[in-house]
RNA sequence: GCCCUGGUAGUAUAGUCAGGCCCAGUAUGUCCGGCUGUCACCCGGACGAUCCCGGGUUCGAAUCCCGGCCAGGGCGCCA
C-alpha cells in the first residue's frame, strides 16, 4: 500500500480549505439521483464525505459498509450538513473491501445480541456503544496509572504462572508446566506485599484467574485487577489513597470522553472526599432496621449491597471493620491491648470486647456495588500463623507465604479494584461481558 | 450446580399457550432499479430460514413430549 499523509476527521474539521486525505471505514452511504453521500469514520469521528455526478467515477463507485477507503479533497463549511462542516473529494482509493453483509448490526438500528456481538467482537468494537464502553475504560486505566506515578508509586509486573495451589480459598486453573504442575495465579497478593517490603509504594494491573463454577453477569473467570500496596500503612492510610485514586479516575472520565459518557446516557457524580466509613456493626445494624433477614457475621448479598447504599445515601462509601470470619487470613486483627487500638474501640462501639472479632478489612461500594476490597495485612509471621489455624487451615501449607515476613517486613496495607467491575459502574452496563473486550465465562473461550 | 425464560433468513423479531389456515409474516440488511442536499434518506423489485441438535407422539410438528447443547435473567458459589 501507498503512504501517504493522513489526517485525522477531528482535525480535519479545523483545517477547512486545506487539501488533506483522510482515511477511514464507510459507515453508511447515501446514494441520490444527483448527490451521493458517503459518511466515513475514523477513530475520532464521523465526516460526510459528497460526490456530484461530475466525477463519475467517484459518483459510480460501488461502496459497501465497512470497506477502507482514503479519500482525498478539502473540508468546506456547509449550512446544508448537518455537523456543520462536511468533505468534498478529488479522489478516492478503495484500500479494501469489507464482505457484505456484516454479521452483526454495528449500527445498532437493530442491536444485535450480546452473544452475538462477543462472537464478532472486532466489529462490535466499531458500533458507537461498544466503542465508547472501551474508551471510558481506558481513560479509567490511564487515569489510575498516571494518578498513582504521579504518587511515587512504582509498577510492577506480577508472574501469572505460579507454582503453589494450596492457597484457601478461590479454585485455580491448573496448567501442565514441563514436569510439574502449575497454576494461573488467581491473585497478584504476595507478589505485591513482596515488593512493597522494598519498592515501598506499588501498584500493578494484572489479570487474574478464578475457576469457580459461577455463572452470573457479574463473574468471568480471568479478569483484571488494579492493586496496589504499602509499607507503614494501616487501613485508613489506603483507604485514603483509595478514594482519592478513584475520584482522579472518575474525574479524569467525565473530562476525557464526555462525548462516550453522554452517548452511554451517563451523568457522572463525583463522590467527595472523605467517603463515609461506615462500620460492618453498623451496617448489619442498618439492614436489621430495614427487616431484611441478617445476622451480624453474614456476607452482604447483592441485593443488600444496593439497599445499604439506598439506606447510607452515599453514592460511594466504605464498610470496614469487619469480621474476622467474613476476610481472608492475612488481615490484620484489632488488638485491643494496643492503647491506640483500644482507644478506637472504645469510641467506635462503646467497648473494647468487639476487638477480637474483628480486622482492619474494608470494601468500598461505589454506585450500589463493590468495587474494591483491602486491608491491611499482618507482618508479623507468628500472628500470621496462628490466624492461618484459626481460619482452620494448616500454616505447613504457607510457609512459602509467612516466609516471606521473616526479614524486616514493615506493616503494610493495600487494596485492588476490579477493572470490569468499576467500568461496569461508571459505563451503566449490567452485563460484565459489556465490559471486558474479550471476555472468558463458563463456556466462552473464543475469540 | 439449581430455578425461570428462550433458541425461527446476515441481524432483530412474529407465529408456539389452544398441532393443519406457515413450502413460515414483519423490520432491518444485501443486491438491482428509481429518486427534490440526504443525514436511521425515501420509493419499487428481488434475494435470503435443514424453524438449535437428536429422538418420540401424531394422518400431520416451528408448535406437544424426552434428552442434549447454547443463550438471557434469578440464586448459589466467590482471597
Amino acid at each position: 500500500m501507498e503512504m501517504f499523509e493522513r489526517t485525522y476527521i477531528e482535525e480535519a474539521r479545523h483545517r477547512v480549505g486545506e487539501r488533506i486525505t483522510l482515511a477511514g471505514w464507510v459507515s453508511r452511504t447515501r446514494d441520490l439521483k444527483k448527490i451521493r453521500f458517503i459518511v466515513l469514520r475514523d477513530r475520532t469521528g464521523e465526516i460526510q464525505v459528497v460526490v456530484k455526478p461530475d466525477t463519475p467515477e467517484m459518483f459510480n463507485l460501488s461502496l459497501g459498509r465497512e470497506d477502507v477507503l482514503s479519500v482525498t479533497g478539502k473540508a468546506v463549511e456547509s449550512d446544508v450538513a448537518k455537523a456543520g462542516v462536511e468533505f468534498l473529494p478529488d479522489g478516492i482509493e478503495v484500500i479494501n473491501r469489507s464482505q457484505q453483509p456484516l454479521p452483526v448490526d454495528i449500527l445498532e438500528n437493530k442491536k444485535s445480541d450480546l452473544d452475538t456481538r462477543l462472537n464478532w467482537r472486532f466489529l462490535d468494537f466499531r458500533s458507537p456503544t461498544t466503542n465508547a464502553i472501551f474508551r471510558v475504560q481506558n481513560a479509567l486505566v490511564t487515569a489510575f496509572r498516571d494518578y498513582l506515578s504521579g504518587n511515587g508509586y512504582m509498577e510492577f509486573q506480577p508472574p501469572c504462572i505460579i507454582g503453589s495451589a494450596s492457597e484457601g480459598g478461590a479454585d485455580l486453573f491448573a496448567i501442565p508446566y514441563f514436569e510439574k504442575m502449575a497454576y494461573l495465579a488467581q491473585s497478584p497478593q504476595l507478589y505485591k506485599q513482596m515488593c512493597a517490603m522494598s519498592f515501598e509504594k506499588v501498584f500493578t494491573i494484572t489479570p487474574i484467574w478464578r475457576a469457580e463454577k459461577f455463572n452470573t453477569p457479574t463473574h468471568l473467570n480471568e479478569i483484571r485487577q488494579m492493586d496496589i500496596e504499602q509499607t507503614f500503612a494501616d487501613d485508613e492510610t489506603v483507604m485514603d489513597v483509595l478514594e482519592k485514586t478513584l475520584v482522579h479516575m472518575l474525574e479524569e472520565a467525565k473530562e476525557k470522553t464526555a462525548d462516550q459518557l453522554e452517548l452511554l446516557g451517563r451523568e457522572l457524580t463525583i463522590p467527595k472526599t472523605p467517603f463515609r466509613r461506615v462500620t460492618y456493626t453498623n451496617a448489619i445494624e442498618m439492614l436489621q432496621g430495614a427487616g431484611e433477614p441478617i445476622l451480624w457475621g453474614d456476607d452482604f448479598t447483592k441485593t443488600q449491597e444496593a439497599l445499604l447504599t439506598e439506606l447510607v445515601g452515599d453514592e460511594a462509601f466504605f464498610l470496614k471493620d469487619w469480621p474476622g470470619e467474613q476476610k481472608t487470613f492475612y488481615a490484620m486483627p484489632y488488638d485491643k491491648e494496643d492503647e491506640r487500638d483500644a482507644r478506637y474501640l472504645e469510641e467506635t462501639y462503646g467497648s473494647t470486647e468487639i476487638g477480637d472479632r474483628l480486622v482492619r478489612a474494608f470494601d468500598c461500594l461505589y454506585g450500589g456495588i463493590e468495587i474494591s476490597s483491602g486491608t491491611m495485612r499482618i507482618h508479623l509471621p507468628e500472628l500470621l500463623k496462628e490466624r492461618i489455624r484459626y481460619k482452620g487451615l494448616n500454616p505447613d501449607n504457607f510457609e512459602y507465604y509467612v516466609g516471606a515476613f521473616r526479614y524486616g517486613a514493615p506493616p503494610h496495607a493495600g487494596w485492588s479494584i476490579g477493572l470490569e467491575r468499576i467500568t461496569m459502574t461508571v459505563t451503566g452496563q449490567s452485563n460484565i461481558r459489556e465490559c471486558c473486550m474479550f471476555p472468558r465465562d463458563r463456556d466462552r473461550l473464543v475469540p
